[in-house]
DNA sequence: CGTTGGTTTGATTAATGTCAACGCACGTGG
DNA sequence: CCACGTGCGTTGACATTAATCAAACCAACG
């Protein structure tokens, strides 16, 4: 039940122990509004937050007042684990959707930390978040705007089964198409012709803020979507909710 | 004189043990050519990489062939610290010039990141890599081509000089334009295009493999370059070798 | 029933890619 | 010492992708 567990149990199976060690930290529970911030660029949030339910996302705003979105964060993702060693955030969280984002004391985080299981598995987390950061890198770089999305696409119906959100190979996607522009690096314009195309492909169909892959097989060719950067052990990957 | 030890200190000051311990672990050192990989994709190496010496870099090749550099690998910069937890690249590395690597065995990395300052200051390391790769993502989505040059050479002139291998506003830069070109995501037509820009402003010159940046507050400016991504205090920015 | 936020469409423009050729410097072997 | 090959940088002409601007449309909601 416990999105985070679930997601940690991709890379090993833990104990009972640190699964009611994970419950024991959804405590303090806060209900966030779509879009709003959850931490600012230049902040030092005194507690880590962890998203429960919903959308979020890390994006920077550049010189010029246009948005980057650099990262999606679903239900198990922490927001800021790695803050008590920077001084500042170099980049903001808001949510995309409606969110429950858990507060987490340092004091709390800390014994998180000596638990060995889940302090491994949390390291790989944040392999795996780096891995993420390169391909859509690699996106941006080689893929053009359809392609982008469907490989976007590709990797967040994975990202959502890992942690039971997925119905077969759909899944809600709350978001807007100018997110998916501020995501893709193009235009909202660029971006709703490109979902069209897809469409027309037959691969996907994206509305009522739900995603429907049609033909997985062809949308991962389609996108050359390799799975490996996610660092998924087959055996873990869930396909319902 | 030990770069891995400089560039741990822009973190926090290490103890003369600490430093002694990092000086120790420069053994095992290899000699590796221009252009040759250190480490390919879907490998495991046994040891760890340290680069001592040359430039390498990061890199995935997609599907239809085309290379996109991912991260440049500095002196002092350690490859593959993470291997131990994943169970295969997800991607290849590689010299760009003539190199000297490092090869760390499993035990004595055990031993290092038992030293709480060392293990702390690696921790700062991942995480400057991690924000690297997010503000490379804004670049690409967001920067135009000679835009985007500039911005690079705006953070490899930090790096540099927190490994203590700028001179003044300039650096060794030992690569093609083929190569940038494959990093920005752009043709390299376009680069040298771009570059001839940047020199027409009276911004920067490259040639014979050294950056000299002649206007640094206007390439920054430029470049929209806000260096708070590296996480670097300036105390320890050093300007000479 | 009007307003609002999001999506869709068309026309035009700007940025960048592609292809092809040429030049230049350097190193090598005759 | 020269001739040649090779790798890299440079240039020009042209094609393509995606951005921009502006307007229309649509559905949800008060």
């Amino acid at each position: 039940m416990n999105r985070l567990a679930r997601k940690l149990e991709c890379f090993q199976p833990l104990s009972q122990a640190d699964r009611d060690f994970l419950d024991g930290l959804i405590t303090n529970v806060r209900e966030v509004p779509a879009r709003t911030d959850i931490i600012g660029e230049g902040e030092r949030p005194h507690d880590v937050h962890l998203i429960m339910d919903g959308f979020a996302c890390r994006y920077k705003i550049s010189a010029e007042g246009s948005r980057h979105i650099m990262a999606y964060l679903l239900p198990g993702d922490f927001c800021d684990l790695h803050v008590a060693l920077l001084k500042e955030m170099d980049h903001s969280i808001s949510s995309l959707s409606k969110c429950r984002v858990v507060e987490i004391p340092p004091n709390r985080i800390e014994d998180m930390l000596n638990r060995p299981a889940i302090a491994r598995a949390l390291y790989w987390a944040t392999l795996v978040d780096e891995g993420t950061l390169r391909e859509w890198l690699v996106t941006l770089a080689t893929r053009d705007a359809p392609e982008s999305l469907a490989h976007l696409f590709c990797e967040l119906l994975l990202r959502m089964r890992a942690v039971g959100l997925a119905q077969g190979d759909s899944f809600e996607l709350p978001i807007t198409q100018e997110e998916l522009a501020d995501t893709a690096g193009l235009s909202p314009v660029h971006v709703n012709r490109s979902l069209q195309a897809l469409r027309a492909h037959g691969l996907l169909e994206l509305k009522n803020k739900r995603l429907v892959i049609l033909d997985h097989r062809r949308l991962v060719e389609y996108s050359g979507f390799n799975p490996n950067y996610l660092h998924l052990t087959e055996a873990r990957e869930r396909t319902s909710a």
